[in-house]
This record gives structure tokens, sequence and C-alpha cells, in this order.
DNA sequence: GATGAATGAGTCTTCATTCAT
DNA sequence: CATGAATGAAGACTCATTCAT
């Protein structure tokens, strides 16, 4: 078919990109809040006090408005370390800056944690947040391998020790800052320290 | 009304027991594969070649079903850490045998990390998952102290130390045992070398 | 997949197999006299006093149900049809006898026909619909073609003779006997005697 | 209301008869391949690369544009019709003419054919339909009514006559010229044939 | 004349749950 | 205990039509 009615890549107005991304916000935070399927499009046009017709002239389906949620996330969080990390030269450094970018984002983001847990419970999601945490991996897989080279990190598979820092950082931050409420700073010294150093006084 | 008879609480015979045994299995199964609600009571009851009546008369919902999969899923993986640690009496041995039985048990038990996962973003079934990670967490702390009180463990928030602790097993678990396809022993070993010294050489 | 939860092949009771006939029958009358499109399984189910669920759990789909109505309408004229020839050996008395029994039937389920006429106009129903004309053809060009090599019947392509016998058939059927109100057999008479001298006096 | 604006009256500049057409004639094909139903008046839009807009300026429901096509498609098919018969005074001749101009009409506007069948298994169509087709009946059945005067044509009943002639012409126009990819003038000639002599040798 | 945006009633379909047998 | 049948609220999605710009 030549021509297709979908509701991608229509061109949008200014008007119009600034529905779309007030559907997409408003629809993060009862996905965050009730879960995907409890939420219900009815809900989400209602909450807005808009009709059924504009979902759908800005998403091609509830599954799709997800995905692109889950894209523009993974994709705000890449920027925000990337920023944090700039030119940095010293490796260690640069995990450090990073963990401390993903918790500061987490904090201030907080709904879209949830969405990231889901997401990876379902197979059609699945894939999707594998891209992004794959290249999230990847930066942190990149950093602590220079830090291998330059002595400045202990010798060990790389990866585990990629996935160890994530796992730290992720836990604390749902733990610590999301659900406990401390500061995103002080729990990032905290899972900085631990990933240094470890248990060992 | 003062006796609602909730289906739980009937007293079953021994292939009553079975066949309650039968239906968490396979909806666990299903559940972990396409996500709770994606996955139908027909869908379930269709798989196992039984009536809809049979569902309902061992739970009185899906909801019910759900949560029963949760708590004895819990309970077993703490029976398993607790089998394990035994009366060990170091507490850095208890915590690395803790993360071990995790990791086994994840290992054989694959489909219900996703269970896991997924309970945690649904607010009706969050506060049931929560508990027993409560207790998880709990057991963690304990050792943790111990550990810091006799000089074994740096003098730091055990609270942060046992949420780190549980996030680099959960991470690892996730990542290199279920989706990478590691041994869980060799995984292990990494998580314990991680959490003992972090990444300095 | 091994278990389906479709409402395929689903082994009935007696009085299942009633309601599926029932839903049959009254969707037949609703297409017929409001066209497919614009009859609804709401109309249906409402019609027929029964909840809406009952129709997927004999029919998968609208357009199931649709294209099982065609495929018993078609088998049912073919019988008729068969049962009139029986075993008259003259093959263009074999046409006439088709011819007449096609009438009366539709003069019996005089909705059917244009359940016919619109399943010839949509993609999804158009094969179905061929497939069951193709065999009407077959027959009707076996007869023809025995009447030609007997000297009975014009030696001419037999396709053409079976397809105009069958629109002569066909036109005066829905105009004479269902528009007009003629009945079946006078309007057979005219249309045997049309096929077989033509205009000629 | 003295005057209900209806789209349809609407003066049209040159380019306005235009865009009407092309509305049309895409219309038509979209109809024709897909269903009056499945065909969207966002497709139809879409496909011509053109607003919403348009559509309701030409027309003022999609209702009304299938019944202009309708409308203009009967006009045509007549049009054609009697410049062939023309000032022909045999009557025999003038059928055949007819048939023939039908036929060589069919071939050129093969997607026509599903619209007149559509239409009638409708009711809000079929009325519009029925008007058309009883003109052409008409015209059929004066011709065949001179032919009985005149003794060329047998003396039965002219509307069954005329019915049988158009069963004929319309069955092997739909299946051999549409259907089958024969050539109108070799179908035509088989089917005056027909209408002639019937089988008989 | 024309466009993108919006409306909302209505469509098909699903599914947890109940019930007669 | 178990089954097939039934319920009906609720869900995702469509689409003819209208309207501000």
């Amino acid at each position: 078919m030549l021509f297709t009615v979908r509701a991608v890549n229509r061109r949008l107005t200014q008007r119009g990109r600034e529905r779309r991304q007030q559907l997409m916000a408003y629809a993060a935070a009862r996905f965050a809040e009730n879960g995907y399927h409890p939420t219900s499009v009815a809900e989400i046009v209602v909450g807005l006090g808009v009709g059924k017709g504009v979902f759908y002239w800005y998403f091609s389906s509830k599954e799709e408005l997800f995905l692109e949620i889950l894209r523009e996330a993974q994709q705000d969080v890449r920027r925000r370390q990337q920023q944090a990390i700039a030119d940095e030269p010293d490796p260690v450094r640069r995990l450090e800056l990073g963990m401390r970018a993903s918790m500061a984002w987490f904090e201030e983001r907080r709904d879209l944690f949830n969405l990231f847990q889901f997401a990876a419970t379902e197979e059609r999601f699945a894939p999707a947040l594998r891209r992004g945490q794959d290249v999230a991996l990847a930066d942190v897989v990149r950093h602590v391998k220079e830090g291998i080279v330059e002595g400045s990190i202990r010798d060990v598979d790389p990866l585990v020790l990629a996935h160890a820092i994530l796992g730290v950082t992720n836990q604390l931050a749902r733990e610590l800052i999301l659900h406990k409420g401390d500061p995103a700073t002080e729990v990032a010294d905290a899972a900085v320290a631990f990933c240094l150093d470890g248990l060992k006084p």
C-alpha cells in the first residue's frame, strides 16, 4: 500500500507537537501509577479532557505510545549521562559521574522507573527496552575497560563489573531515592563508595 | 456475612492439592512468558485441558492465584537461603552463602524472576511483594550489622550495604544467569568478589 | 501453540448446536435485511436476548459467522439440486431439474440471495463464494457436455452455455420470484423455455 | 429551512469540477476493490493527497458520493446503449446492439460492476439502483414487445424475456469478460447467439 | 477552497466470573 | 469436583463528520 492512514510520521503543527507531548507525559504518569494494562486509553483521554480520536490521531495504538515513551526516556537518560561525563578523561571518574547522572535523572522522573521495570516483563516491550539498555551497558563497559587498561580497575570481566555497577545504581535508586525518599546526591555517594571499595573496611 | 467461603481455605484431598499445584505451576509459566494481563484464565484452563470451574474451585480469582504464586515463591527462596546459611557463624560468609543460594534458586526457577519484576509495577501486587522483600532485606541487614560489629565490614549504613548486595545479586542473576546463560556458581563467584572488594584492584 | 482458545471446533452439546443454528439463522436474516456491515454483533445478540459473549463462544468473529452461513447455504442448494436430479439419465432434463430446484430453494430461503450478492463484492468473502459457485458451475458444465455429446445440445463452448443458464436462472429468480413475487414453478417454466429455445418463435 | 445548502449543488469552477471527478473516480476504484464500508473517507483523501475538508466541500456525505457514482454510471451505460442503437429499425438487432454496448462498457469500467452488485444488497442504495435498472429494463421490454408484434420474437411475457436477456448479459459479462478476461466482442457474440436460439442445436 | 485537528458514538472483541447441569 | 455455557462490563480502536485557522 502506497498511502497509509496510520498515525505514524504525520507532519504535525506546533500545537500538534505539544498535544503529543502532553499525551505522552500524562500517559507515562498513569502507566507508572496504575500499570500499563490497568490504564485504559479512555482514562487517558478523559484525564486530559479530550476526545478519544485525539489519542489515535497521534499514536497508532496504546502499545506504540508505550514504546514511544520508553524510547524517549532512554534517550533522555543517555543524553543526561553524556552531558555529565562530557570530556572527563579519568574512566573511574566517568563511571562515577554516570552513576550520579542516572540517579539525579531517576529522582526527577521517578515515574519512569516503573515503566522500565514493567517493560522488562512483557515480550512485546522487552526487546525495545533491551536495545536501550544495551547501549547504556556498552557505555559502562567502555569505561571499565579503559580503567582496566590504565590499571585503576581490577582486571576482571568488564561485563560483570558493568552489570554490578548498574545493579547497585538501580537498586539504590529505586529503594532509597524513590521509595525511601533519600536525596539523590547522598545515595549516589554511597553507591559510588560501594562500587569502588566493596564491603571491606 | 460471618463465614465467607474463600476458595483458598477449602480443605483439599491429596489429589486436590496436586491439582492446585499444577494450576500454580502452569499459570506461573504462562505469566512469566506472556505477562500477567495477557494471560487469560481461559488460556490456563485450556492449556491444562480442564474446565473453567476447576480454576474457581481452587482460587477465588486470578489475582489471588498470582498472589499465591508470589507468596510461595518468596517462601521458597527464603527457605533455600536459610538452609544454605544454616549455622554458619561468620556473617560475611553468611552473606556469601545467601547470594549463592539466591542465584542457584533463580537458575532453577527462572520464570519467577519476571513475576517478581511485574509484581513491583502494579499497585495491588506491590505490597505483597514488598512484604517478602523486606524479610529478605532484614536478613541481609542483620548479617551486615554483625559484620560491622565484629569489624569485618566497613562501618556504613547497613541498609545501604544490604541494598547494594541485593542489587548486584539480582542484576547479575538476571543478566548473566537468566539472559546470557552463564552457570550460577561462576556468576556467584563474581558477585561475591565484587561485593567484597569493589572495583579496586 | 498446541491449545487454542478460539471458538472453532469446540465440541458442543445438543443445546450448544441449537444455539449455534439459532445465531446463524437470525444473523442471516439481519444480514440479508440490513447488509453485513450495518448489522452489528450487538444487534444480533440483543435480538436473540442473549449476552454478547454467547456470540463469541460460537464464532470467533463476525466474519467467520458470515463465512459459515455462506458455506452452509451453498451446501444446502447443492444438496437440493442433487436430490432433484437424482439419477435422471437425460442431460437436458437434468439441467431443467437443476434450474427448478434452484428456484424452489431461493423461494424458500429468499434472504440468502442478498448474502451471495454481497459476498461477491468484498475481497475477503469473494473467494469462499467462488469456491461454491465453481462447484455449481462444474455440475452444469457436466450436463451440458453430455448433452452436446448426445446431440441434444448445440455444440458450443459448454462454459458459455453453463453461464448463460445460470444467468437466466439467477436473474429470473431474483427479479420475478423474490422481487415481483411470482411462484417459483411458473418462473422456472419460463426460464427453462428460454434456455431451450431462446427468443426465436 | 428554505435553502439547505447541499454540497452537491455548489456552483463549481472548472478546476472544481475536475476535483470532483477525481474524487469520484478514485473512490469508485477503492469501493470496487475493497467494498464500500471497508473504504474510509480518510483512505480516499489520503490516497489523493488532499485534506478531509476537500471531500466535504464536494460531497455532503460518503453515502451521497456513492449515490453520485451510481447515478453517473447508470447514465453512462444508458447513453452508450442509446448511441449504439441509434435509429436501428429492427428490434431484434436493437437488442443485440444493446447487449454488445453493455458488454463493451463493462469491459472498460470493470470496477463499477461490483458497485452495482453491492448497491443491490443494502436498503439505502437499492432504490437508487433499481430506478436505473428499471429504465434499462423498460428499454429492453420495449424492443421485445416490438419484436413480438412484428413476429420476430416468440409471443411470451416480454418482462420475462427482458430479464432473461439481462441475466445472460450480466452473467457472461461478469464471468467471462471481467473474471476470465475474454474479449467483450466474442462474449457478446456468444450471448447474442444464446438469446436468439437457446440451447437447441 | 483547503488543512490539520478534534469529536464521540459506535464497532468488534476479550475476559474474569458465575451458574445450571 | 467438573464441565460447557452464559454474562456483560470494559477495552482498544475506527470513522463519518465538523471546525478553527
